[in-house]
RNA sequence: GGUCCGUUCGUCUAACGGUUAGGACGCCAGGUUUUCAUCCUGGUAAUAGGGGUUCGAUUCCCCUACGGACUACCA
């Protein structure tokens, strides 16, 4: 069996939504799965949609997310290059010999003809004007002007574009992995413009030219190319070539009401649409990005994954590997599937609370340092084993931990309207001289010297536990208080109990 | 408008003719806990509507409704 080859084929317009990482991601996870190969190839042949930093955006986030290529642009390979501006000179040819089948056509209709064209006919009531088989008997191109007319406007260099020459009355079929079989009639379908005046193929020529040429076998792109399919299909057939599978994903839908996910709905709702935060080079405009706000690559990974496709089983969590083992198209569904924060917060926590400490822990110094505040990687290992299951994001790390590296400042009113009562002072005054004669600092034995004394004195659990909590971190929050005194340590807990109660009374 | 694609709890989805229509997120309630979370247990909630086919339809067919994509010398 021929080996499987498929590519992820972005224009470089803008940051990559998180639609456009999942059909890499399942492009990416069929490759693997098929031993095959997944290569980037970056569509450029829009010159005037160009957008600085794009490129460079797509390919950080392809490998922030673990969505690696074999073969594309930056790392180049046999069919190089990957760019399709640098191919230019590759889709001419294929242009002519299709002209000289009679399969396409020079047209020289300026876009002025074009409009009359388009509002002659919704005059008359036709509901799409297209430039189709009932109409370009009426343009100007080399099938209504005569061989010598046309070879004069070439050779006086008049502008054109070659059009392909749809046949009259075929049904076409397009095969999809997904949807079965889709049937067109070419009669519906217009005379796509193969070739740009500028001199630049469109993306229906370029795409059929290079993913022969790069020996494609499946196309898993978005359902927003479905309707253009048949075109495609049309074209491998006039090139003489045998076409790729096609696969057309769903769409990635709004949270909320209906339509495709897009750049607003994150600013709208307040998520990240995209992977990485992206400045607009010409707005100025910001994005921000699930890097940026604290998600896990792998759970990043494991959430798009299941959006549109299941494993078939009740298993949700999985890991990269896991994924490539698994995935069919098969088990892709049909239908959009509206996207949900709330459910990428959840396996955003599930991982960060699964995370080994000492990775957690890596990711808390770093923090620690944009704050400069110094710590060791072994403390701040201690720390996250107490606080890594409260985090759902990774900022939260440092949210539910901050005062394990500083003392609080301020304390919470309400727990003090609520516990501070006028014997509350000396009673941590004696918790505090019974913790400085108190030698063994693990959690088990705080837990009981601490309960001890409550029991000792006849208190309230509530009362001593409360107030406690307060003088130590300034409110009603972290982890169990024996546990928060074993990691601080005698001196500072006892400092800590001191501080407060001169601020208290 | 036209063409194409789609439609199971609020959301992501399972059930490829026979199930009390299952799971997960969310939400609600209880439990654990010295706080807040986590966690555990339970609950809530769906086959868009109408016709067929069939002994039997979520499942197959048709119609309707609704939704989406596409409809550029953009990808």
């Amino acid at each position: 069996m021929k080996e499987v080859r498929v590519r992820f084929a972005p224009s470089p317009t803008g940051p990559l939504h998180i639609g456009g990482v999942r059909t890499a991601l399942y492009n990416y996870l069929f490759a693997k799965k098929h031993g095959g190969k997944f290569l980037l190839r970056i569509e450029d042949t829009d010159q005037t949609r160009f957008v600085p930093g794009a490129e460079a955006y797509i390919i950080e986030a392809l490998n922030w997310c673990g969505v690696s290529y074999d073969e594309g642009v930056g790392i180049g390979g046999p069919h190089a290059p990957y760019r399709q501006s640098e191919r230019k000179e590759l889709y001419r040819k294929y242009a002519d010999q299709l002209v000289s089948e009679g399969h396409a056509y020079y047209a020289f209709d300026t876009s002025e003809d074009l409009d009359q064209m388009r509002d002659r006919l919704k005059a008359k009531g036709v509901a799409t004007p297209q430039y189709d088989v009932f109409t370009r008997g009426e343009m100007v191109n080399s099938l209504t002007l005569t061989p010598e007319e046309t070879s004069s406007r070439l050779e006086s260099g008049d502008a054109y574009v070659i059009r392909i020459l749809i046949p009259e009355n075929e049904e076409i079929l397009v095969n999809d992995l997904i949807r079965g079989e889709v049937k067109v009639h070419s009669s519906r379908l217009d005379d796509k413009v193969l070739f740009k005046s500028d001199g630049m193929p469109t993306y229906h020529m370029a795409n059929i030219v290079d993913d022969h040429l790069m020996e494609i076998t499946h196309v898993i792109r978005g359902e927003e190319w479905l309707p253009s399919a048949p075109l495609h299909v049309l074209l491998y057939r006039y090139l003489g070539w045998e076409a790729p599978q096609f696969a057309h994903l769903p769409l990635l839908l709004k949270p909320d009401g209906n339509g495709k996910l897009s750049k607003r709905d994150g600013d709208r709702l307040g998520f990240p649409v995209f992977p990485l935060h992206w400045t607009d080079p010409v707005s100025g405009e910001i994005s921000s990005g699930y890097r940026e706000s604290g998600y896990l690559p792998d759970a990043f990974i494991n959430m798009l994954a299941l959006l549109g496709w299941n494993p078939g089983s009740e298993k949700e969590i999985f890991t990269m590997d896991e994924l490539v083992e698994v995935f069919s198209f098969e088990r892709v569904g049909k239908s959009g599937s509206k996207f949900d924060p709330e459910k990428a917060k959840w396996f955003n926590h599930h991982y960060l609370s699964n995370l080994p400490n000492e990775d957690a822990a890596r990711l808390l110094v770093a923090i620690l340092n944009e704050k400069g505040i110094n710590t060791t990687l072994e403390y701040a290992v201690q720390v996250c084993a107490m606080v890594k299951e409260r985090a759902v994001l990774i900022p939260d790390l440092w949210d539910q931990s901050w005062f394990f590296f500083q003392a609080p400042e301020s304390f919470d009113e309400k727990v003090i309207q609520k516990f501070w009562k006028p014997e509350t002072p000396a009673l941590l005054n004696k918790i505090s001289a019974l913790l400085e004669d108190t030698s063994d600092f693990s959690v088990e034995n705080l837990d009981n010297v601490v309960k001890g004394f409550i029991q000792n004195n006849n208190l309230g659990m509530g009362q001593i536990m409360n107030t406690l909590r307060l003088v130590l971190v300034g409110g009603s929050f972290g982890p169990g208080v024996a546990a928060i005194i074993s990691l601080l340590g005698k001196d500072e807990t006892v400092n800590r109990i001191s501080k407060a109660l001169e601020k208290l009374g």
